[in-house]
DNA sequence: AACATTTGCATAGCGTGCTATGCAAGTATA
DNA sequence: TATACTTGCATAGCACGCTATGCAAATGTT
């Protein structure tokens, strides 16, 4: 039988998710922060004062992506990073004014397009759909066969 | 309330799309071809002898992204490029003896990871799955409301 | 026919992800 | 203590997505 893209649940999840990122991308434009930094300041505006190695074991990125992630934040003004004291190799990383004071309008732009995607499907649908993203992740996630 | 990244739908479709990608180009590998390349495959299995245009019609992404992976399937032997009579901007695509014999094993491979993805799933849950997507994507698809 | 617009494609520049490497600093072991 | 391993981070190089531009060919308008 001939493979079907519309019918790939591969396909349809890599669809849908550039779709998030770029409605995400859109909203936080204004703010002057990209996707990937916002998954960062989440992190950090819960707890401030990490190094790159804790942010690693919040978010499921690879270290060299949070490298060049944190690189970029630096460049944009959002983090400082000082070398810790207690371990020469790490840094300690600390949002700076202008980080902390976009947390409401970063919150509710992210808010604003979940519910925007979500909006055509019902409660129970929304639950459902996160309930399986849950399970699909927890099948594919590496470590568990290794 | 905080905005929690587990219970987000764009987190989980992000991270989940990523897992689905990681997982197909390892299966890809062997063969030689990138998870990009495979979906203009598809489309050139399915019918040879496509403009970029054409392609750009069938397959969701921009016609700058379209020409990078065209450009990589050139270079990688996988398609040749002909100026069209009828239209002397446009270049007619085929696929290369190489490319046609990696029909049978790419699709395989796709399958075994969409298999692989959803094996935590019962059937109703695989449908609905793919059910629940499709809406999402139908609801932040640009051109609905434009 | 002359000019303006549209269309097909390429390219530049960037964000975000990955693997592979390298290095310095910490830890453990002989 | 000297040596080996591990750990924290940076960097190189690539895939793939995007927007913005540019250009040549096709099409439409006057």
């Amino acid at each position: 039988m001939a493979f079907s893209k519309n019918t790939s649940a591969g396909y349809l999840a890599n669809h849908m998710a550039r779709l998030f990122a770029a409605g995400l991308q859109k909203r936080l434009q204004p703010l002057g922060i990209a996707p990937a930094q916002f998954m960062v300041l989440l992190e950090l505006w819960h707890e401030d004062g990490l190094t790159q190695r804790a942010l690693l074991g919040r978010l499921d990125v690879e270290q060299a992506t949070m490298a060049n992630t944190l690189a970029r934040m630096h460049r944009d003004g959002l983090i400082t990073r000082a070398p810790s004291q207690i371990d020469k190799r790490a840094r300690v990383i600390h949002l700076t004014a202008k980080a902390r004071a976009l947390q409401g309008p970063a919150q509710m732009a992210a808010k604003a397009q979940n519910a925007a995607a979500l909006s055509g499907l019902s409660d129970a649908e929304r639950a459902q759909l996160i309930k399986l993203m849950h399970q699909v992740i927890a099948t594919l996630k590496p470590g568990k066969f290794t």
